[in-house]
DNA sequence: TTCCAGGCGC
DNA sequence: GCGCCAGGAA
């Protein structure tokens, strides 16, 4: 029997703390890093939105009105900067448009009908709306990302099913409640980057006890 | 499943 | 050079 999700977060929370995940004074810039940090460092990601900051850009009007040259030069430290100038470019438009530029009035709209409309901007998939939803408009979307399946696989879950399934079973075993799914994916993020990595390092994991594949 | 896209740190 | 990095699209 493999440990259940609500003990997961408790062992995690013991060891790493409160994960303190995902730092930003608006929903707006929430939702850009989340575009920013695809397929790159925070670390990096991080830069971009502090150029995007001092130059004044960190608003959905603002990016709308930035010259893409000059939007992929500030959001270069992250990385594919042409394509995420453009996806920081369709999601600024998005929000100007739809909510008149203004995200907290995402926040009068149902869960599943934003995501649906998420979904449909270019780069913004599954992990970047459950993100946006999650931890911009503290909504109850869990984030499945790879980490989630290979913690959750070496744990004894087996084959765990589609994006969906999986979100779907996490929501169920924490009851929707937001500060727990915020939390978790944090935690698993931190301790797959720390322990469970691509070869493990075992030795010293606080999940020792309930994890049918460690190695000594 | 496979291809794609780039900066950053070592 | 090489591997890593809070994925998306075909």
């Amino acid at each position: 029997m493999a440990v259940t999700i609500v003990r997961l977060l408790a062992m995690l929370r013991h060891e790493y703390g409160d994960p303190h995940w995902w730092p930003g004074d608006t929903p707006f810039e929430v939702a850009v890093g989340a575009i920013l940090t695809q397929r790159a460092s925070w670390r990096n990601a991080e830069i971009s939105i502090q150029n995007l900051k001092s130059s004044g850009r960190l608003s959905p009007g603002a990016l709308v009105a930035c010259p893409v040259a000059e939007l992929e030069e500030l959001v270069r430290s992250s990385g594919f900067f042409r394509q995420k100038a453009r996806y920081l470019k369709a999601f600024s438009e998005f929000v100007v448009s739809a909510f008149d530029e203004d995200m907290e009035r995402m926040k009068t709209r149902p869960t599943e009908e934003l995501r649906d409309e998420l979904l449909e901007l270019p780069g913004i998939g599954r992990e970047t709306a459950d993100s946006i939803l999650l931890y911009a408009l503290g909504r109850a979307s869990f984030v499945v990302d790879a980490y989630t399946y290979r913690l959750m696989g070496r744990l004894g879950y087996g084959q765990l099913g589609d994006y969906e399934t999986v979100q779907a079973m996490f929501r169920r075993s924490l009851r929707s409640r937001v500060k727990d799914m915020s939390d978790l994916h944090a935690l698993i993020v931190i301790h797959c980057k720390d322990k469970c990595r691509r070869i493990p390092d075992c030795p010293g994991c606080v999940l020792d006890r309930v994890c049918p594949s460690k190695r000594k």
